[in-house]
DNA sequence: GCGACAG
DNA sequence: ATCTTGTCGC
């Protein structure tokens, strides 16, 4: 699929990669165009020394199969600091989305959309580049109060912050720690869930994400030997 | 100053 | 995220 180019640079102070995050934030639309969710792209990334590795899985909602998966390499240019993620991996997952022959109905990443300090987590911030529909599926938090979820597979309760509901905390699998669902762009929080939910059967992770972390976890230890 | 803090 | 061994629970 085409990606086009960004609207900024990658290399940019923590300040200026705020003003970015500020600016763009403003694009985020959390609105569902209507369109019938086939086609889901996860994506996660891993690191070594000195790199990022992004992967991307295509997965087929309608049959439950894995339909193409694609990695790239970029060199590390960016820190880890909490609500900029993006800038650290972003670079090698639109890599990696640029490989990929079919274009996604939705993309869903491992990290938050708008359950962000400036509401444009790393999910927003691909969505807005893409110009595609992406939700924002973590493991843990970063901003907002929840209370625990039902033990039961779909039950959920609402991210709050700053008094307004910025996402769901949502039960994937009975008795198992819950994941964190946020609107990263094109899509509304009731969507979001579905889709996740819908996508996740028998983890506690959705099989896109998921899937897209074996696959990365996998290139990144051939990465390391030689 | 102290605690929180996606991956 | 990554570094690491065994270990508690279904």
């Amino acid at each position: 699929m085409r990606v086009p180019r960004p609207p900024h640079r990658w290399r940019l102070s923590p300040a200026r990669a705020i003003a970015v995050q500020t600016r763009l934030a403003g694009r985020v639309v959390d609105k569902w165009d209507g369109r019938v969710v086939r086609w889901v792209a996860g994506l996660d990334a891993a690191f070594s020394r000195s790199h990022c590795i992004g992967a991307v899985v295509l997965w087929d909602l309608a049959k439950g199969v894995v339909e193409e998966r694609h990695i790239a390499v970029r060199p590390l240019i960016f820190p880890y600091i909490p609500g900029l993620l993006s800038f650290r991996e972003a670079p090698a997952l639109l890599g990696a989305l640029r490989k990929l022959r079919r274009t996604p109905d939705v993309l869903m990443c491992d990290g938050h959309g708008i359950a962000h300090p400036r509401r444009f987590g790393i999910a927003s911030h691909i969505g807005v580049l893409t110009g595609l529909p992406s939700i924002g599926c973590a493991k843990s938090r970063l901003t907002g109060e929840y209370y625990e979820p039902g033990p039961c597979r779909g039950e959920s309760a609402p991210l709050v912050d700053q008094g307004e509901i910025i996402g769901a905390v949502v039960r994937c699998k009975a008795n198992t720690k819950p994941v964190f669902v946020s609107v990263g762009h094109l899509i509304d929080l009731g969507l979001a869930v579905e889709t996740v939910l819908a996508a996740a059967t028998v983890y506690r992770l959705p099989e896109p994400t998921r899937l897209a972390d074996l696959l990365v976890t996998a290139a990144r230890k051939r990465f390391n030997r030689p």
